[in-house]
DNA sequence: CTCGTAGGTGTATGCCGTACGCCAAAACTG
DNA sequence: CAGTTTTGGCGTACGGCATACACCTACGAG
């Protein structure tokens, strides 16, 4: 009976990604998104309750892909499967690639990342391929920690980056030789590179078992 | 000659300080700072250019004692010189505490984490012991990056903690039963105690030497 | 064709950061 | 002690934000 709904919330969410993508987070408001629809903005309250509802569409629209690459605990029909730690690694990366194509979610990603559909996917696929490499529960909490811990911090500061490069002003070299060191050697490393070897670090302390066979 | 200043840029930080721990960071505005100190809002324009330099303020405020607790590099004049590892420990949960002691200031120091003296101070220290535990050049900046990524994804993980607890809705204990079970785990886990294992998986993989002697 | 439900919108409120201009306080100058 | 000038404090105002509320109208059911 009632007049049908000219919009849905993927399309809200895919706005507010195009938004956020063209112009930055910070440019994501209502209005914004109302505009990228051809809408006046109080139409969206249709849809979502606030604001917060919306960022939450967004980081489940944008981290939806987070396991397409990574082949995850199901059997993947090569003859050769690989090692839980491989495995691993590759859902490290996963979460990576999926934040790097929208950099401009994480902080929100950050901010909800107790409610999102993807997030929660991608950390059971981390459990059971935990569960695999031989960790019981308490185990398995400690080292789900532990690695989402890295991710997350890793990911916030190679997408923060840029303001690091400016120094804020006395003299850094000087006072910190060993920071600016350190700096340099970071601006000629290659993120994808830099994010890797931190994950590999962090999996060799969880003293995995070599292998389910 | 001129009018002499009533207020400094510490006063400004600590009202800042207060109305955070009071009343959490959303409340933060220059509005709310200015009648913290009994002034009109503008007056804080003459102390500081913008809302983003107060917050940097803040940070340096908040952050000033992380290395009290520390030892750090220097000699602390007892006969037992704790060992490289024992050290980072103890500088990766003195930036715990630091933390700890303003919530509220998490987000404002991830936020403008490249231009903060203290934070500066604190990698630094890392970063020389770090060198004391035999690494080079490269690998001290690989494990810089490892262990500042863990310190930065574990403080958020655990002060944004309450909004993980609240199930987004769907049936997640059927759905992601490991899930559930690391999460019980979680809720059962001392902080302290999970952030130190954490930071222990961390140390274990950088393969640092036994000790300067 | 009529009618009621619900989608779209206009308006308004109260926050926010902050640009601009005024005034008075205070310290140096004579 | 008076004048000058520099500058701190403040009032006002503007544009942008999220969003509550009321209105109207397009639409499908009958």
């Amino acid at each position: 009976m009632p007049r049908p709904r000219s919009l849905t919330t993927h399309q809200i969410a895919a706005a507010a990604l195009t938004v956020i993508d063209r112009d930055g987070l910070p440019a994501l408001s209502m209005r914004t998104v109302a505009a990228e629809l051809d809408r006046r903005t109080m139409a969206l309250y249709r849809y979502v309750e606030d604001r917060e509802e919306l960022e939450c569409l967004v980081v489940d629209l944008a981290l939806g892909p987070v396991l397409d690459r990574a082949a995850g605990s199901s059997a993947d029909g090569s003859d050769d499967p690989p090692a839980p730690r491989a495995r691993l690694l590759a859902l490290l990366e996963s979460m990576r690639e999926a934040v790097g194509a929208h950099p401009g979610v994480l902080p929100l990603a950050v901010r909800h990342h107790g409610g999102c559909l993807p997030v929660l996917r991608w950390r059971e696929r981390l459990l059971e391929t935990l569960a695999e490499a031989g960790l019981d529960g308490p185990r398995r909490a400690a080292a789900l920690h532990a690695l989402v811990s890295y991710v997350t911090g890793a990911l916030e500061l190679e997408h923060r980056a840029p303001a690091t490069t400016a120094t804020p002003g006395p003299a850094v070299p000087e006072t910190f030789p060993l920071l600016a060191a350190a700096l340099t050697t970071r601006a000629a490393t290659d993120p994808a590179r830099a994010f890797g070897d931190g994950a590999r670090t962090v999996l060799d302390g969880l003293a995995l078992e070599p292998g389910p066979d």
